[in-house]
RNA sequence: GGUGGAGUGGCCGAGAGGCGAGGCAACGGCCUGCAAAGCCGUGUACACGGGUUCAAAUCCCGUCUCCACCUCCA
């Protein structure tokens, strides 16, 4: 196989060679956990399982690192509104977070860390920056430790954003701050007073707690080495986050990422979903309108992972109606010829993820086989039906999609339940067989009109009648 | 102002010089006792204005609109 991936920093769509023949090393910039998740958050999730999906069905062992930074200046500022230890408010963020990534098959990383566990990387890499002139202790006795981004003359390289050319903020607060440029960015912020104590850490240049961008430079090293193959992350961490990592990485000379790639970003509303601007929905708020996650899944699966989605509750339902004629096949033809094992992949739907990971393309193809899995179906043909079956669920387990996967039973007792409805189900359509033995077609289709009042759809098939859980009246 | 990116049929959404991706919706048909599910068929879509070419949604020039980043951000 050969991946072709949009490299952020060479703008152009790269064949991916990783360094190591058959090794993947990811890192995946995870979440600031300053609050809980919302939907746009879990599509970068989303989109890098099934990179990585890919690459494992593609023989790679992928060492896939997705960290948690777990200190921050809000998380600060609520644990000293909430009177609440920092650690507290991020941790149970993050266990939002991991409940969210579970709930919609985002297998877990190969290892989470959290920033917090990294101090010595980080104080080993700021050393080093400025015994070699890259950063500097602040002369105002703060305790910051800034990045000298003068000193580094690549800087700009990822993002086009040259440091002349970037609207600078305030001029003056550079100097108050005790920075030589505006465009210099903390390494290490020196706690101040206000600031809760236990959010400190002893250092050479005094207590205080790591900058924004030095945690994932020091998790990606002690990680992934020194260099390594993709980085990712959201559309809006290109600047100034990769840009600084890669700077204080490469100017501590690391050789660092690869490719880098980044995924397009979920809107609404004409924004960018984020919770400053309120206009957030999150796996709750999916759920109250009627959507399974896997059905968000699809939706978020389904687009390119670089093109912008507008959400709309509209646009979810009709991809959660596309999800269901999928799924729909998937368990008619189950009930016919049994589960079975994965067929081969279509060359198109391998063609299209090699081509920048081309989901949409490949669920075309999805949609192909499921059409001529139905014709099969629909003419009894058994053999037909289970090779299209074992084609289609072999896309769906590459896209995270398999509604036979275990990930997606809600919780033990469906199994039970199911069986108890089928009994009872099975009385009614007795009664209804009888009527319909006897032409009485009234009564027939009031017993259908009961049970579909009652949630259970029952819709005749060649092989005799079947039944599902439905909309209730 | 600077840096990236986008405008595709009623809707969502791929594609990127030449056979109408795919899905949703709609309409017609087949199947069905009727439904449901499914199948078949029906659309001359590519922001606008010029240009290049035998051929342009795809290339070039210009215009308009929108998004992201330049402040925390997936």
């Amino acid at each position: 196989m050969t991946l072709r991936l949009y490299d952020t920093a060479t703008r152009s769509v790269r064949d991916f060679v990783p360094m190591h023949a058959g090794r993947v090393g990811i890192y995946l910039c995870g979440l600031t956990v300053q609050s809980s998740p919302h939907i746009g958050h879990l599509r970068g999730g989303v989109n890098y399982d099934v990179l990585r999906r890919w690459l494992l069905r593609g023989g790679f062992q992928v060492d896939f690192i997705r960290n948690i930074t777990d200190v921050d200046d809000k998380i600060l500022t609520k644990a000293v509104e909430q009177d609440r230890p920092f650690w507290s408010i991020a941790y149970a963020n993050e266990v939002l977070l991991g409940a969210a990534y579970r709930s919609l098959n985002v297998l877990p990383p190969t290892y989470e860390p959290r920033a917090t566990g990294h101090i010595p990387e980080m104080h080993e890499l700021i050393k080093k920056l400025i015994a070699d002139g890259h950063a500097y202790v602040a002369e105002d006795g703060s305790g910051d430790v800034w990045f000298d981004v003068r000193s580094y003359r690549e800087y700009g390289d990822l993002s086009g954003q040259r440091p002349e050319a970037t609207q600078t903020q305030i001029a003056g607060e550079a100097a108050e701050r005790g920075k030589r440029d505006a465009n210099d960015f903390a390494l290490w912020k020196g706690v101040k007073p206000g600031e809760p104590a236990d959010a400190a850490w002893p250092s050479p240049w005094g207590p205080g707690r790591p900058g924004w961008h030095i945690e994932c430079s020091a998790m990606c090293w002690r990680y992934l080495g020194a260099e390594f193959d993709i980085h990712g992350g959201g559309l809006d961490l290109t600047f100034p986050h990769h840009e600084n990592e890669q700077a204080q990485s490469r100017a501590a000379g690391l050789p660092f990422v690869r490719y880098w790639v980044h995924h397009g970003l979920l809107n609404l509303g004409e924004a960018k979903m984020s919770k400053s601007l309120g206009n957030v929905v999150d796996l709750d708020h999916v759920a109250s309108i009627g959507i399974r996650p896997v059905e968000l899944r699809y939706y978020l699966v389904a687009p390119h992972y670089r093109s912008r989605i507008d959400y709309s509750a509209e646009s979810l339902r009709d991809s959660a109606v596309a999800y269901r004629r999928v799924e729909g096949f998937v368990r008619r033809a189950v009930e016919r010829v049994g589960v079975g094992p994965l067929g081969e992949l279509p060359v198109e739907f391998g063609a299209a993820l090699d081509d920048d990971l081309n989901t949409s393309a490949a669920v075309a193809v999805l949609h192909d086989t499921v059409r001529d899995g139905q014709i099969a179906l629909a003419g009894g043909d058994d053999a037909g039906t289970r090779a299209a079956l074992g084609v289609v669920r072999a896309m769906l387990d590459v896209l995270g999609l398999d509604p036979l996967d275990a990930a997606w039973s809600t919780n033990g007792q469906d199994g039970e339940l199911r069986s108890v409805v089928d009994s009872l189900v099975a009385l009614a359509l007795e009664q209804r067989a009888q009527a319909r033995s006897r032409k009485d077609w009234a009564a027939a289709d009031s017993v259908r009109d009961q049970l579909k009042h009652a949630g259970v759809v029952v819709e005749d098939t060649p092989h005799g009648p079947r039944w599902t859980i439905g909309e209730q009246d």
